[in-house]
DNA sequence: GTTAGCACTCATTTAAGTCGAGTGCTAATT
DNA sequence: AATTAGCACTCGACTTAAATGAGTGCTAAC
């Protein structure tokens, strides 16, 4: 059987009336919703069609109809085939000041939540190379070090060491000059025992900082993966939707947003099999998180340069406004790389 | 009335009970759970007089009853009056590296809230005093210097930002020099246009950076309020409860503890008025936060020394465990004072 | 090919009925 | 005087049955 333009027009109202009411949509609706071009027993055998080809579905024998995941794929597809015609302005510029990323991503997925009512979740850049870029010791107390690292992407983390030798300034600033020629521009397979005792040997009298401060520097570099962080909001606009909204499936769902490992995988899967424009709309079951099998899940990838990578996601019910959301992850994406180009001139 | 010896039994007992099932708890369940001691008559007619006392209610006429937030404050300060007999040990320990404070504290209410089963959110250390303590310009890149600025409490805040002109090595150490011997110790407040003007005069060429850079401390110092997170955890595990997870409760309380900033309130009552512990117990309607009235939240607070402190809360049903958490809070103070206090050394 | 009409289906709503945990009261017992 | 056994009574929770109505599929007429 074949998709003529009628059955494409009716299939899109009963999505998009779907979508609105959240319950199922009868015939009759239908026939109303397309101006009463045709009546509602037309349209009945128009939707037995669309059922029999597997775009629609019966929830039971006497009740309207829903679409079905292919329903709702096709209906992507054809919006992913428009070209962006509009560009809609969000309102903030969201990104201030870079000082901290973790707040800029905070504050995004708050927005993107807010302004979509769905849940929006937005993982931090993923760096894959992580060259030493900087050391910095710095005294801060009598006792206590600074130790200030930065790796390739700009990524600065703190450390505070205490020790218990006496230090000069003098020697501080040499042991500095000594790390600095030594370690940078190396990753952390490249500092190896060989680097190491040449560096000690050179401390001379405070190797012992020296083994300190390298001992910190190995953590802080492995570290990211801590501090590979998934942020989301809005988690509780899921209520806003009663078919997510029992109880059972509610605790399911927002557990699985606050424990930020499952979503893991739609990250990983965003940055693997992208698309050209690195959007990615999984429907239902097509998603690789279980918990999310009765709701969609919109991701894109931002590019941040110097292999920055990050994913963000609207995760809401099969019936989002996809066109909505499409439009507004698209837009974000192009303010994020005007912003990163901007800041990188 | 008196609550004489076998009143106060039987009242503990319908609350613990209560605690483990949820549900309304009848004559008969007490007479079996006290040891036969006496008939379910007997008790009935106690749990009537705890009744007109106000300790437990009928949710309805053929019902048991249920402790009273009365009932529960009773049990409440019953618990607080005994000391701590037992100092159970909490696994792991729980500060490994200072690194990230951030990260600490989120791991601490994970912690908590897996521990407890309840929902968990800490709040970050506020500060009140903002003495600059010391401040490192670093270059990074050719035209791009890393502002590293320690507050008193060893708050760091990392700036980096673009420099158009040039600038020597020499140079940005003397600036380095400049800024620490005249900034430090000065609060923002002191930071006042003359000690600018007198900044940028010495600078000479430089001033634009000077410029530049005191701009980026102002902000650093004056963001805390920014930066002043409030971190939750298990919030989910209130859909253990069945009295708290129907769609409506869940929903709005669920809310509350994703936007933090209500939880501000809780944070500030429990800085204010404390007790002698710094331990708060806010059973019902005592809560500040209207969400959580049916709910009870126990806070504590704890010290860094220097000024900082915080604040950890718990967030259950009014039938929670109170020994439960009230001893793992109470052991969780005792551990965050010895880990600062070693800190400290 | 389209539409009106009608019998049929079935989730949902409403009403009535049953069940049982739990109470309050009274009278007997200790 | 305190305790307990016994019993009628209450009322939410659960079960069952009937009513409702949105929506369908099919047939026959247009």
């Amino acid at each position: 059987m074949e998709l003529d333009e009628r059955k494409v027009t009716i299939l899109k109202a009963i999505i998009k009336n779907y979508m609105e009411t959240g319950e199922p949509v009868g015939s009759r609706t239908i026939s109303k919703y397309v101006n009463s071009k045709w009546s509602s027993a037309t349209i009945r055998n128009e939707m037995s069609d669309l059922e029999e080809m597997g775009y629609i579905i019966q929830p039971h024998t006497s009740a309207g109809r829903i679409p079905s995941d292919k329903g709702y794929r096709f209906y992507v597809d054809q919006i992913l085939l428009e070209k962006d015609n509009e560009v809609m302005e969000i309102k903030e510029l969201m990104v201030q000041r870079m000082g901290r990323l973790e707040l800029v991503l905070k504050a995004l997925a708050k927005n993107l939540a807010s302004n979509t009512n769905y849940a929006a979740m937005i993982s931090g850049p993923q760096y894959h190379r992580n060259k030493l870029k900087f050391i910095q010791l710095s005294r801060v107390d009598a006792n206590k070090l600074l130790i200030v690292t930065v790796v390739e992407g700009n990524i600065i983390k703190n450390t505070m060491v205490t020790i218990d030798e006496e230090i000069s300034d003098e020697e501080l600033l040499n042991l500095n000059i000594l790390l600095n020629t030594n370690l940078n521009g190396l990753t952390i397979e490249e500092i190896n025992l060989g680097v190491i005792s040449r560096l000690k040997e050179e401390a001379g009298v405070h190797r012992q900082v020296v083994d300190l401060v390298l001992n910190e520097v190995a953590a802080v570099i492995k570290a990211d993966g801590d501090d590979f962080q998934i942020y989301t909001s809005g988690a509780t606009n899921i209520f806003k939707y009663p078919e997510l909204s029992d109880s059972q499936k509610a605790s399911e769902l927002l557990s699985t947003l606050e424990h930020t490992e499952v979503l893991q995988e739609l990250v990983g899967e965003a940055g693997g099999n992208q698309s050209e424009t690195g959007i990615q709309v999984y429907i239902g079951d097509e998603s690789p998180v279980q918990a999310m099998k009765d709701c969609s899940v919109v991701t894109a990838t931002y590019d941040l340069g110097e292999g920055l990578k990050g994913t963000i996601g609207i995760i809401g019910p099969k019936r989002m406004d996809y066109e909505k959301v499409l439009r507004t992850l698209r837009n974000l994406m192009t303010q994020l790389d005007a912003t990163f180009k901007k800041e990188e001139r």
